[in-house]
DNA sequence: TGTTAAATACCCCAAATGGGTAATTAGCTA
DNA sequence: TAGCTAATTACCCATTTGGGGTATTTAACA
């Protein structure tokens, strides 16, 4: 089997330097390409597609989160692995929604670096622990949910696309009940719409 | 500091029994319950918490999602891993929104199954990496988008519980475009409110 | 015992929504 | 070149929605 190329887009000079030694220190890996900037990456993967790119976030130019969406237009094939001292909720879940497989901190042991990138490639998703917890997290259900269990049958049903009437119908309550019930949905939860309504209770984990 | 206290919910007793032997066999773990059924390990929890608790999937009586929901009321602080041989998508995320804050698959090795538990009372979320992808990939961006991005734009705008002309006058077009737009967005999505396009748009990650 | 929250039900009304139809322009493709 | 789709605009109309009230019953709670 061919040995796995790696990029690695890192604007720390000492640091793209280490990563690539670590690299190269690997009999499966091979360095493809280490560059400061996510635009002479792209450049250069217009003709061939890595296997693995490791990303920094902070990046002059375009940063590491759209240079990830990039890249990934480019070769969907390609996995992604951020390696990063951002550990905020913001930049790791932007990172995965623009197409990142793993999330590492750049205070990752060469060893670990060396083994999420045979991971990545046989299809898991090498995070730190830490971030594998905020991604975990991200599906547990909210702690302080503001809503009485009726509230959230109605809600569940209102997330359905369903009115008035047809909800009334099914809780075996009348027209005007449900009414009641999904205004104080909406001053609980601070929107006056169903769309928002909606929005929030998903993003809340609410239902 | 104090050994962690583990709980096993596991019905096939060689199973049950060799998790609690490789339990036994850590100078840090401690295994405090082994049963093979939720209702015995949510009766014995009343009186005392464990700091982990291995969950099987399929069990007799009460299933180990619904098992997870119920230790995790019962015991907030307790972390819960689901060591089962489920990997259907399913089973995954119902799981981590009943509240598990790890996920391996049966044939994880026993060192596995040691470094887990350690892990995941530091913070972490172990998993097998085929599950971490799963998890990982239900981030990524939708591969069979078929809006366009002007309808993408809407759909941003729609989910912000915005009405006809707060979007019109946001894209500098007229309330009717936006109808226009909103229109063809539900034929595409099959929908026929905001809130189902919310719904929909969110959980097939369009926005 | 008094208070509060939840669940139920009703009223009115202005505004927003969803469905139908139709036309023009521009760009892309077979 | 003909045909298709996307984007834009416009109109009509019935239904739904959201905001403003008010009121009763029940259960929990201090």
């Amino acid at each position: 089997m061919d040995k796995i190329s790696v990029c690695i887009v890192e604007d720390e000079p000492e640091l793209l330097k280490l990563f690539s030694q670590i690299i190269e220190s690997s009999p499966d890996l091979s360095c493809y390409l280490a560059v400061d900037n996510c635009e002479n990456a792209l450049k250069n993967m217009a003709d061939f597609c890595p296997d693995v790119v490791l990303m920094d976030i902070n990046l002059p130019g375009m940063n590491g989160i759209e240079g990830t969406r990039k890249v990934k237009s480019l070769c969907p094939n390609c996995d992604i692995i951020m390696l990063t001292i951002q550990e905020e909720n913001d930049y790791v879940f932007d990172s995965l929604c623009a197409g990142a497989s793993g999330y590492l901190l750049k205070d990752s042991s060469p060893n670990k670096i060396l083994q999420a990138i045979i991971e990545v490639k046989s299809g898991g998703s090498p995070m730190s622990p830490s971030i594998a917890r905020k991604v975990i997290k991200s599906f547990h259900p909210a702690i302080n949910n503001p809503l009485s269990d009726r509230e959230l049958e109605v809600l569940k049903k209102l997330t359905q696309g369903q009115n008035y009437n047809t909800i009334a119908n099914s809780l075996f309550i009348s027209g005007n009940t449900v009414k009641a019930h999904i205004k104080n949905i909406y001053r609980k939860l601070e929107v006056n719409s169903r769309a928002s309504a909606v929005e929030k209770a998903i993003h809340k984990r609410l239902i």
